[in-house]
DNA sequence: TGACGGTGAGACGGTTTCTGTCTTAGTGTC
DNA sequence: GACACTAAGACAGAAACCGTCTCACCGTCA
């Protein structure tokens, strides 16, 4: 059996991987705990030590490993802006082509549409809202009070989606100047009275 | 649910299309009869009155018509020919531009290599060699004796499907100038003592 | 109109698979 | 030698799946 990953990572690192994988070859509805256990190299026992509760646990803690990786590799995409416009057009733009390029992402949409889209509206936005809020509010920080810093990264998490899941003949929030326009013209007013002038 | 196809078709179709589907989306190890009921928008009662014997016998029915439409298919590619060289390199470039442009082949060898390679082989080759023979025979019939056919449309197919499956440094029988060599110097030789002077 | 073939829906019992827990034995570490 | 961690697998209960069967429904044809 191919494991998910060599072996000098984490067992769970290991177990996730696996799932990951399981998933993307069998979907969400078939994998079985012992797929899982197999293609990480792992018995059975050891998976339900780590992740009690099984199947349901399991994917919750793959769905926060990927969430923070996605912010992970988001941040490392943002290099330096000089005011907020740039910043917010900078993490929108690196954002959409995250979600665009996300293979698994892809053909969990493909495969099993309505837990994917649960999981990135009903179920599981407030989570992504969350860890969103997280990674990127320090960053907005510097521009606003903590409050509305929330505020915002709330809203541009919640219109990324919105445009990645039903992209728009107005707005492509995946192209700078598009984004840009969007943000100066629909986001930045609202926030404008709150601006730090630094 | 999504049907695999229009139902202006015959049930039997739909059915066979919807295992299709099915088998690319799951793998043949996951999919159930009810999930290609589903698919096809046929209840479960039909489909055992259809294939009597379950998923054996559907999937049996189902290889049975993809390896005619391979044929079919293939019968289509070949333009006319003037000498038994000439009939022989298009049959082997066609078959071997068929089998590696065939989508759900390559579905099916990344996600059930060993059931898919024995159907090609083992379990699959006699068959294959028999339907090979119903469709090229006849084609090569005007050049050789009907015995000598069959037994050089059952090398072909034999040589066709090893150099699909284990590519050669040596031999490209994808590429018409290499497959010519090939078979003028490997194949005819055998055959000219049958050859038919025409 | 009524007989008839083909179908959908779903009940059913039997079998297999999956689940979650637990025990035992093995392995490496301190 | 105690300890933590794991693989292997037994086990019972739950769930899924299978194959068969019955019945109601519908269109066709006589």
């Amino acid at each position: 059996m191919v494991q998910g990953t060599s072996s000098h990572l984490t067992v769970e690192t290991r177990v996730l991987n696996a799932a990951k994988a399981c998933v993307e070859h069998w979907g969400i509805a078939k994998v079985t705990i012992d797929d899982i256990a197999n293609e990480a190299g792992v018995s059975r026992a050891t998976l339900y030590r780590m992740f009690p509760g099984g199947k349901e646990v399991l994917f919750d803690s793959l769905r926060v490993r990927e969430l923070e990786d996605f912010f992970t590799r988001l941040s490392g995409h943002l290099d330096y802006a000089e005011n907020i416009e740039d910043l917010l057009v900078r993490i929108v733009v690196a954002a959409t082509h995250e979600l665009r390029s996300d293979q698994h992402l892809a053909a969990m949409l493909a495969s099993e549409p309505g837990d994917t889209l649960g999981q990135l509206t009903v179920d599981g936005l407030p989570r992504i809202i969350r860890v969103a809020t997280v990674f990127l509010v320090p960053l907005v920080d510097e521009y606003l009070p903590r409050r509305e810093s929330a505020r915002l990264v709330e809203l541009l998490a919640r219109l990324v989606i919105s445009y990645f899941l039903a992209p728009s003949d107005q707005v492509d929030l995946g192209d700078a100047e598009s984004a840009r326009t969007f943000i100066t013209t629909f986001i930045l007013p609202a926030f404008t009275a709150a601006l730090i002038r630094s």
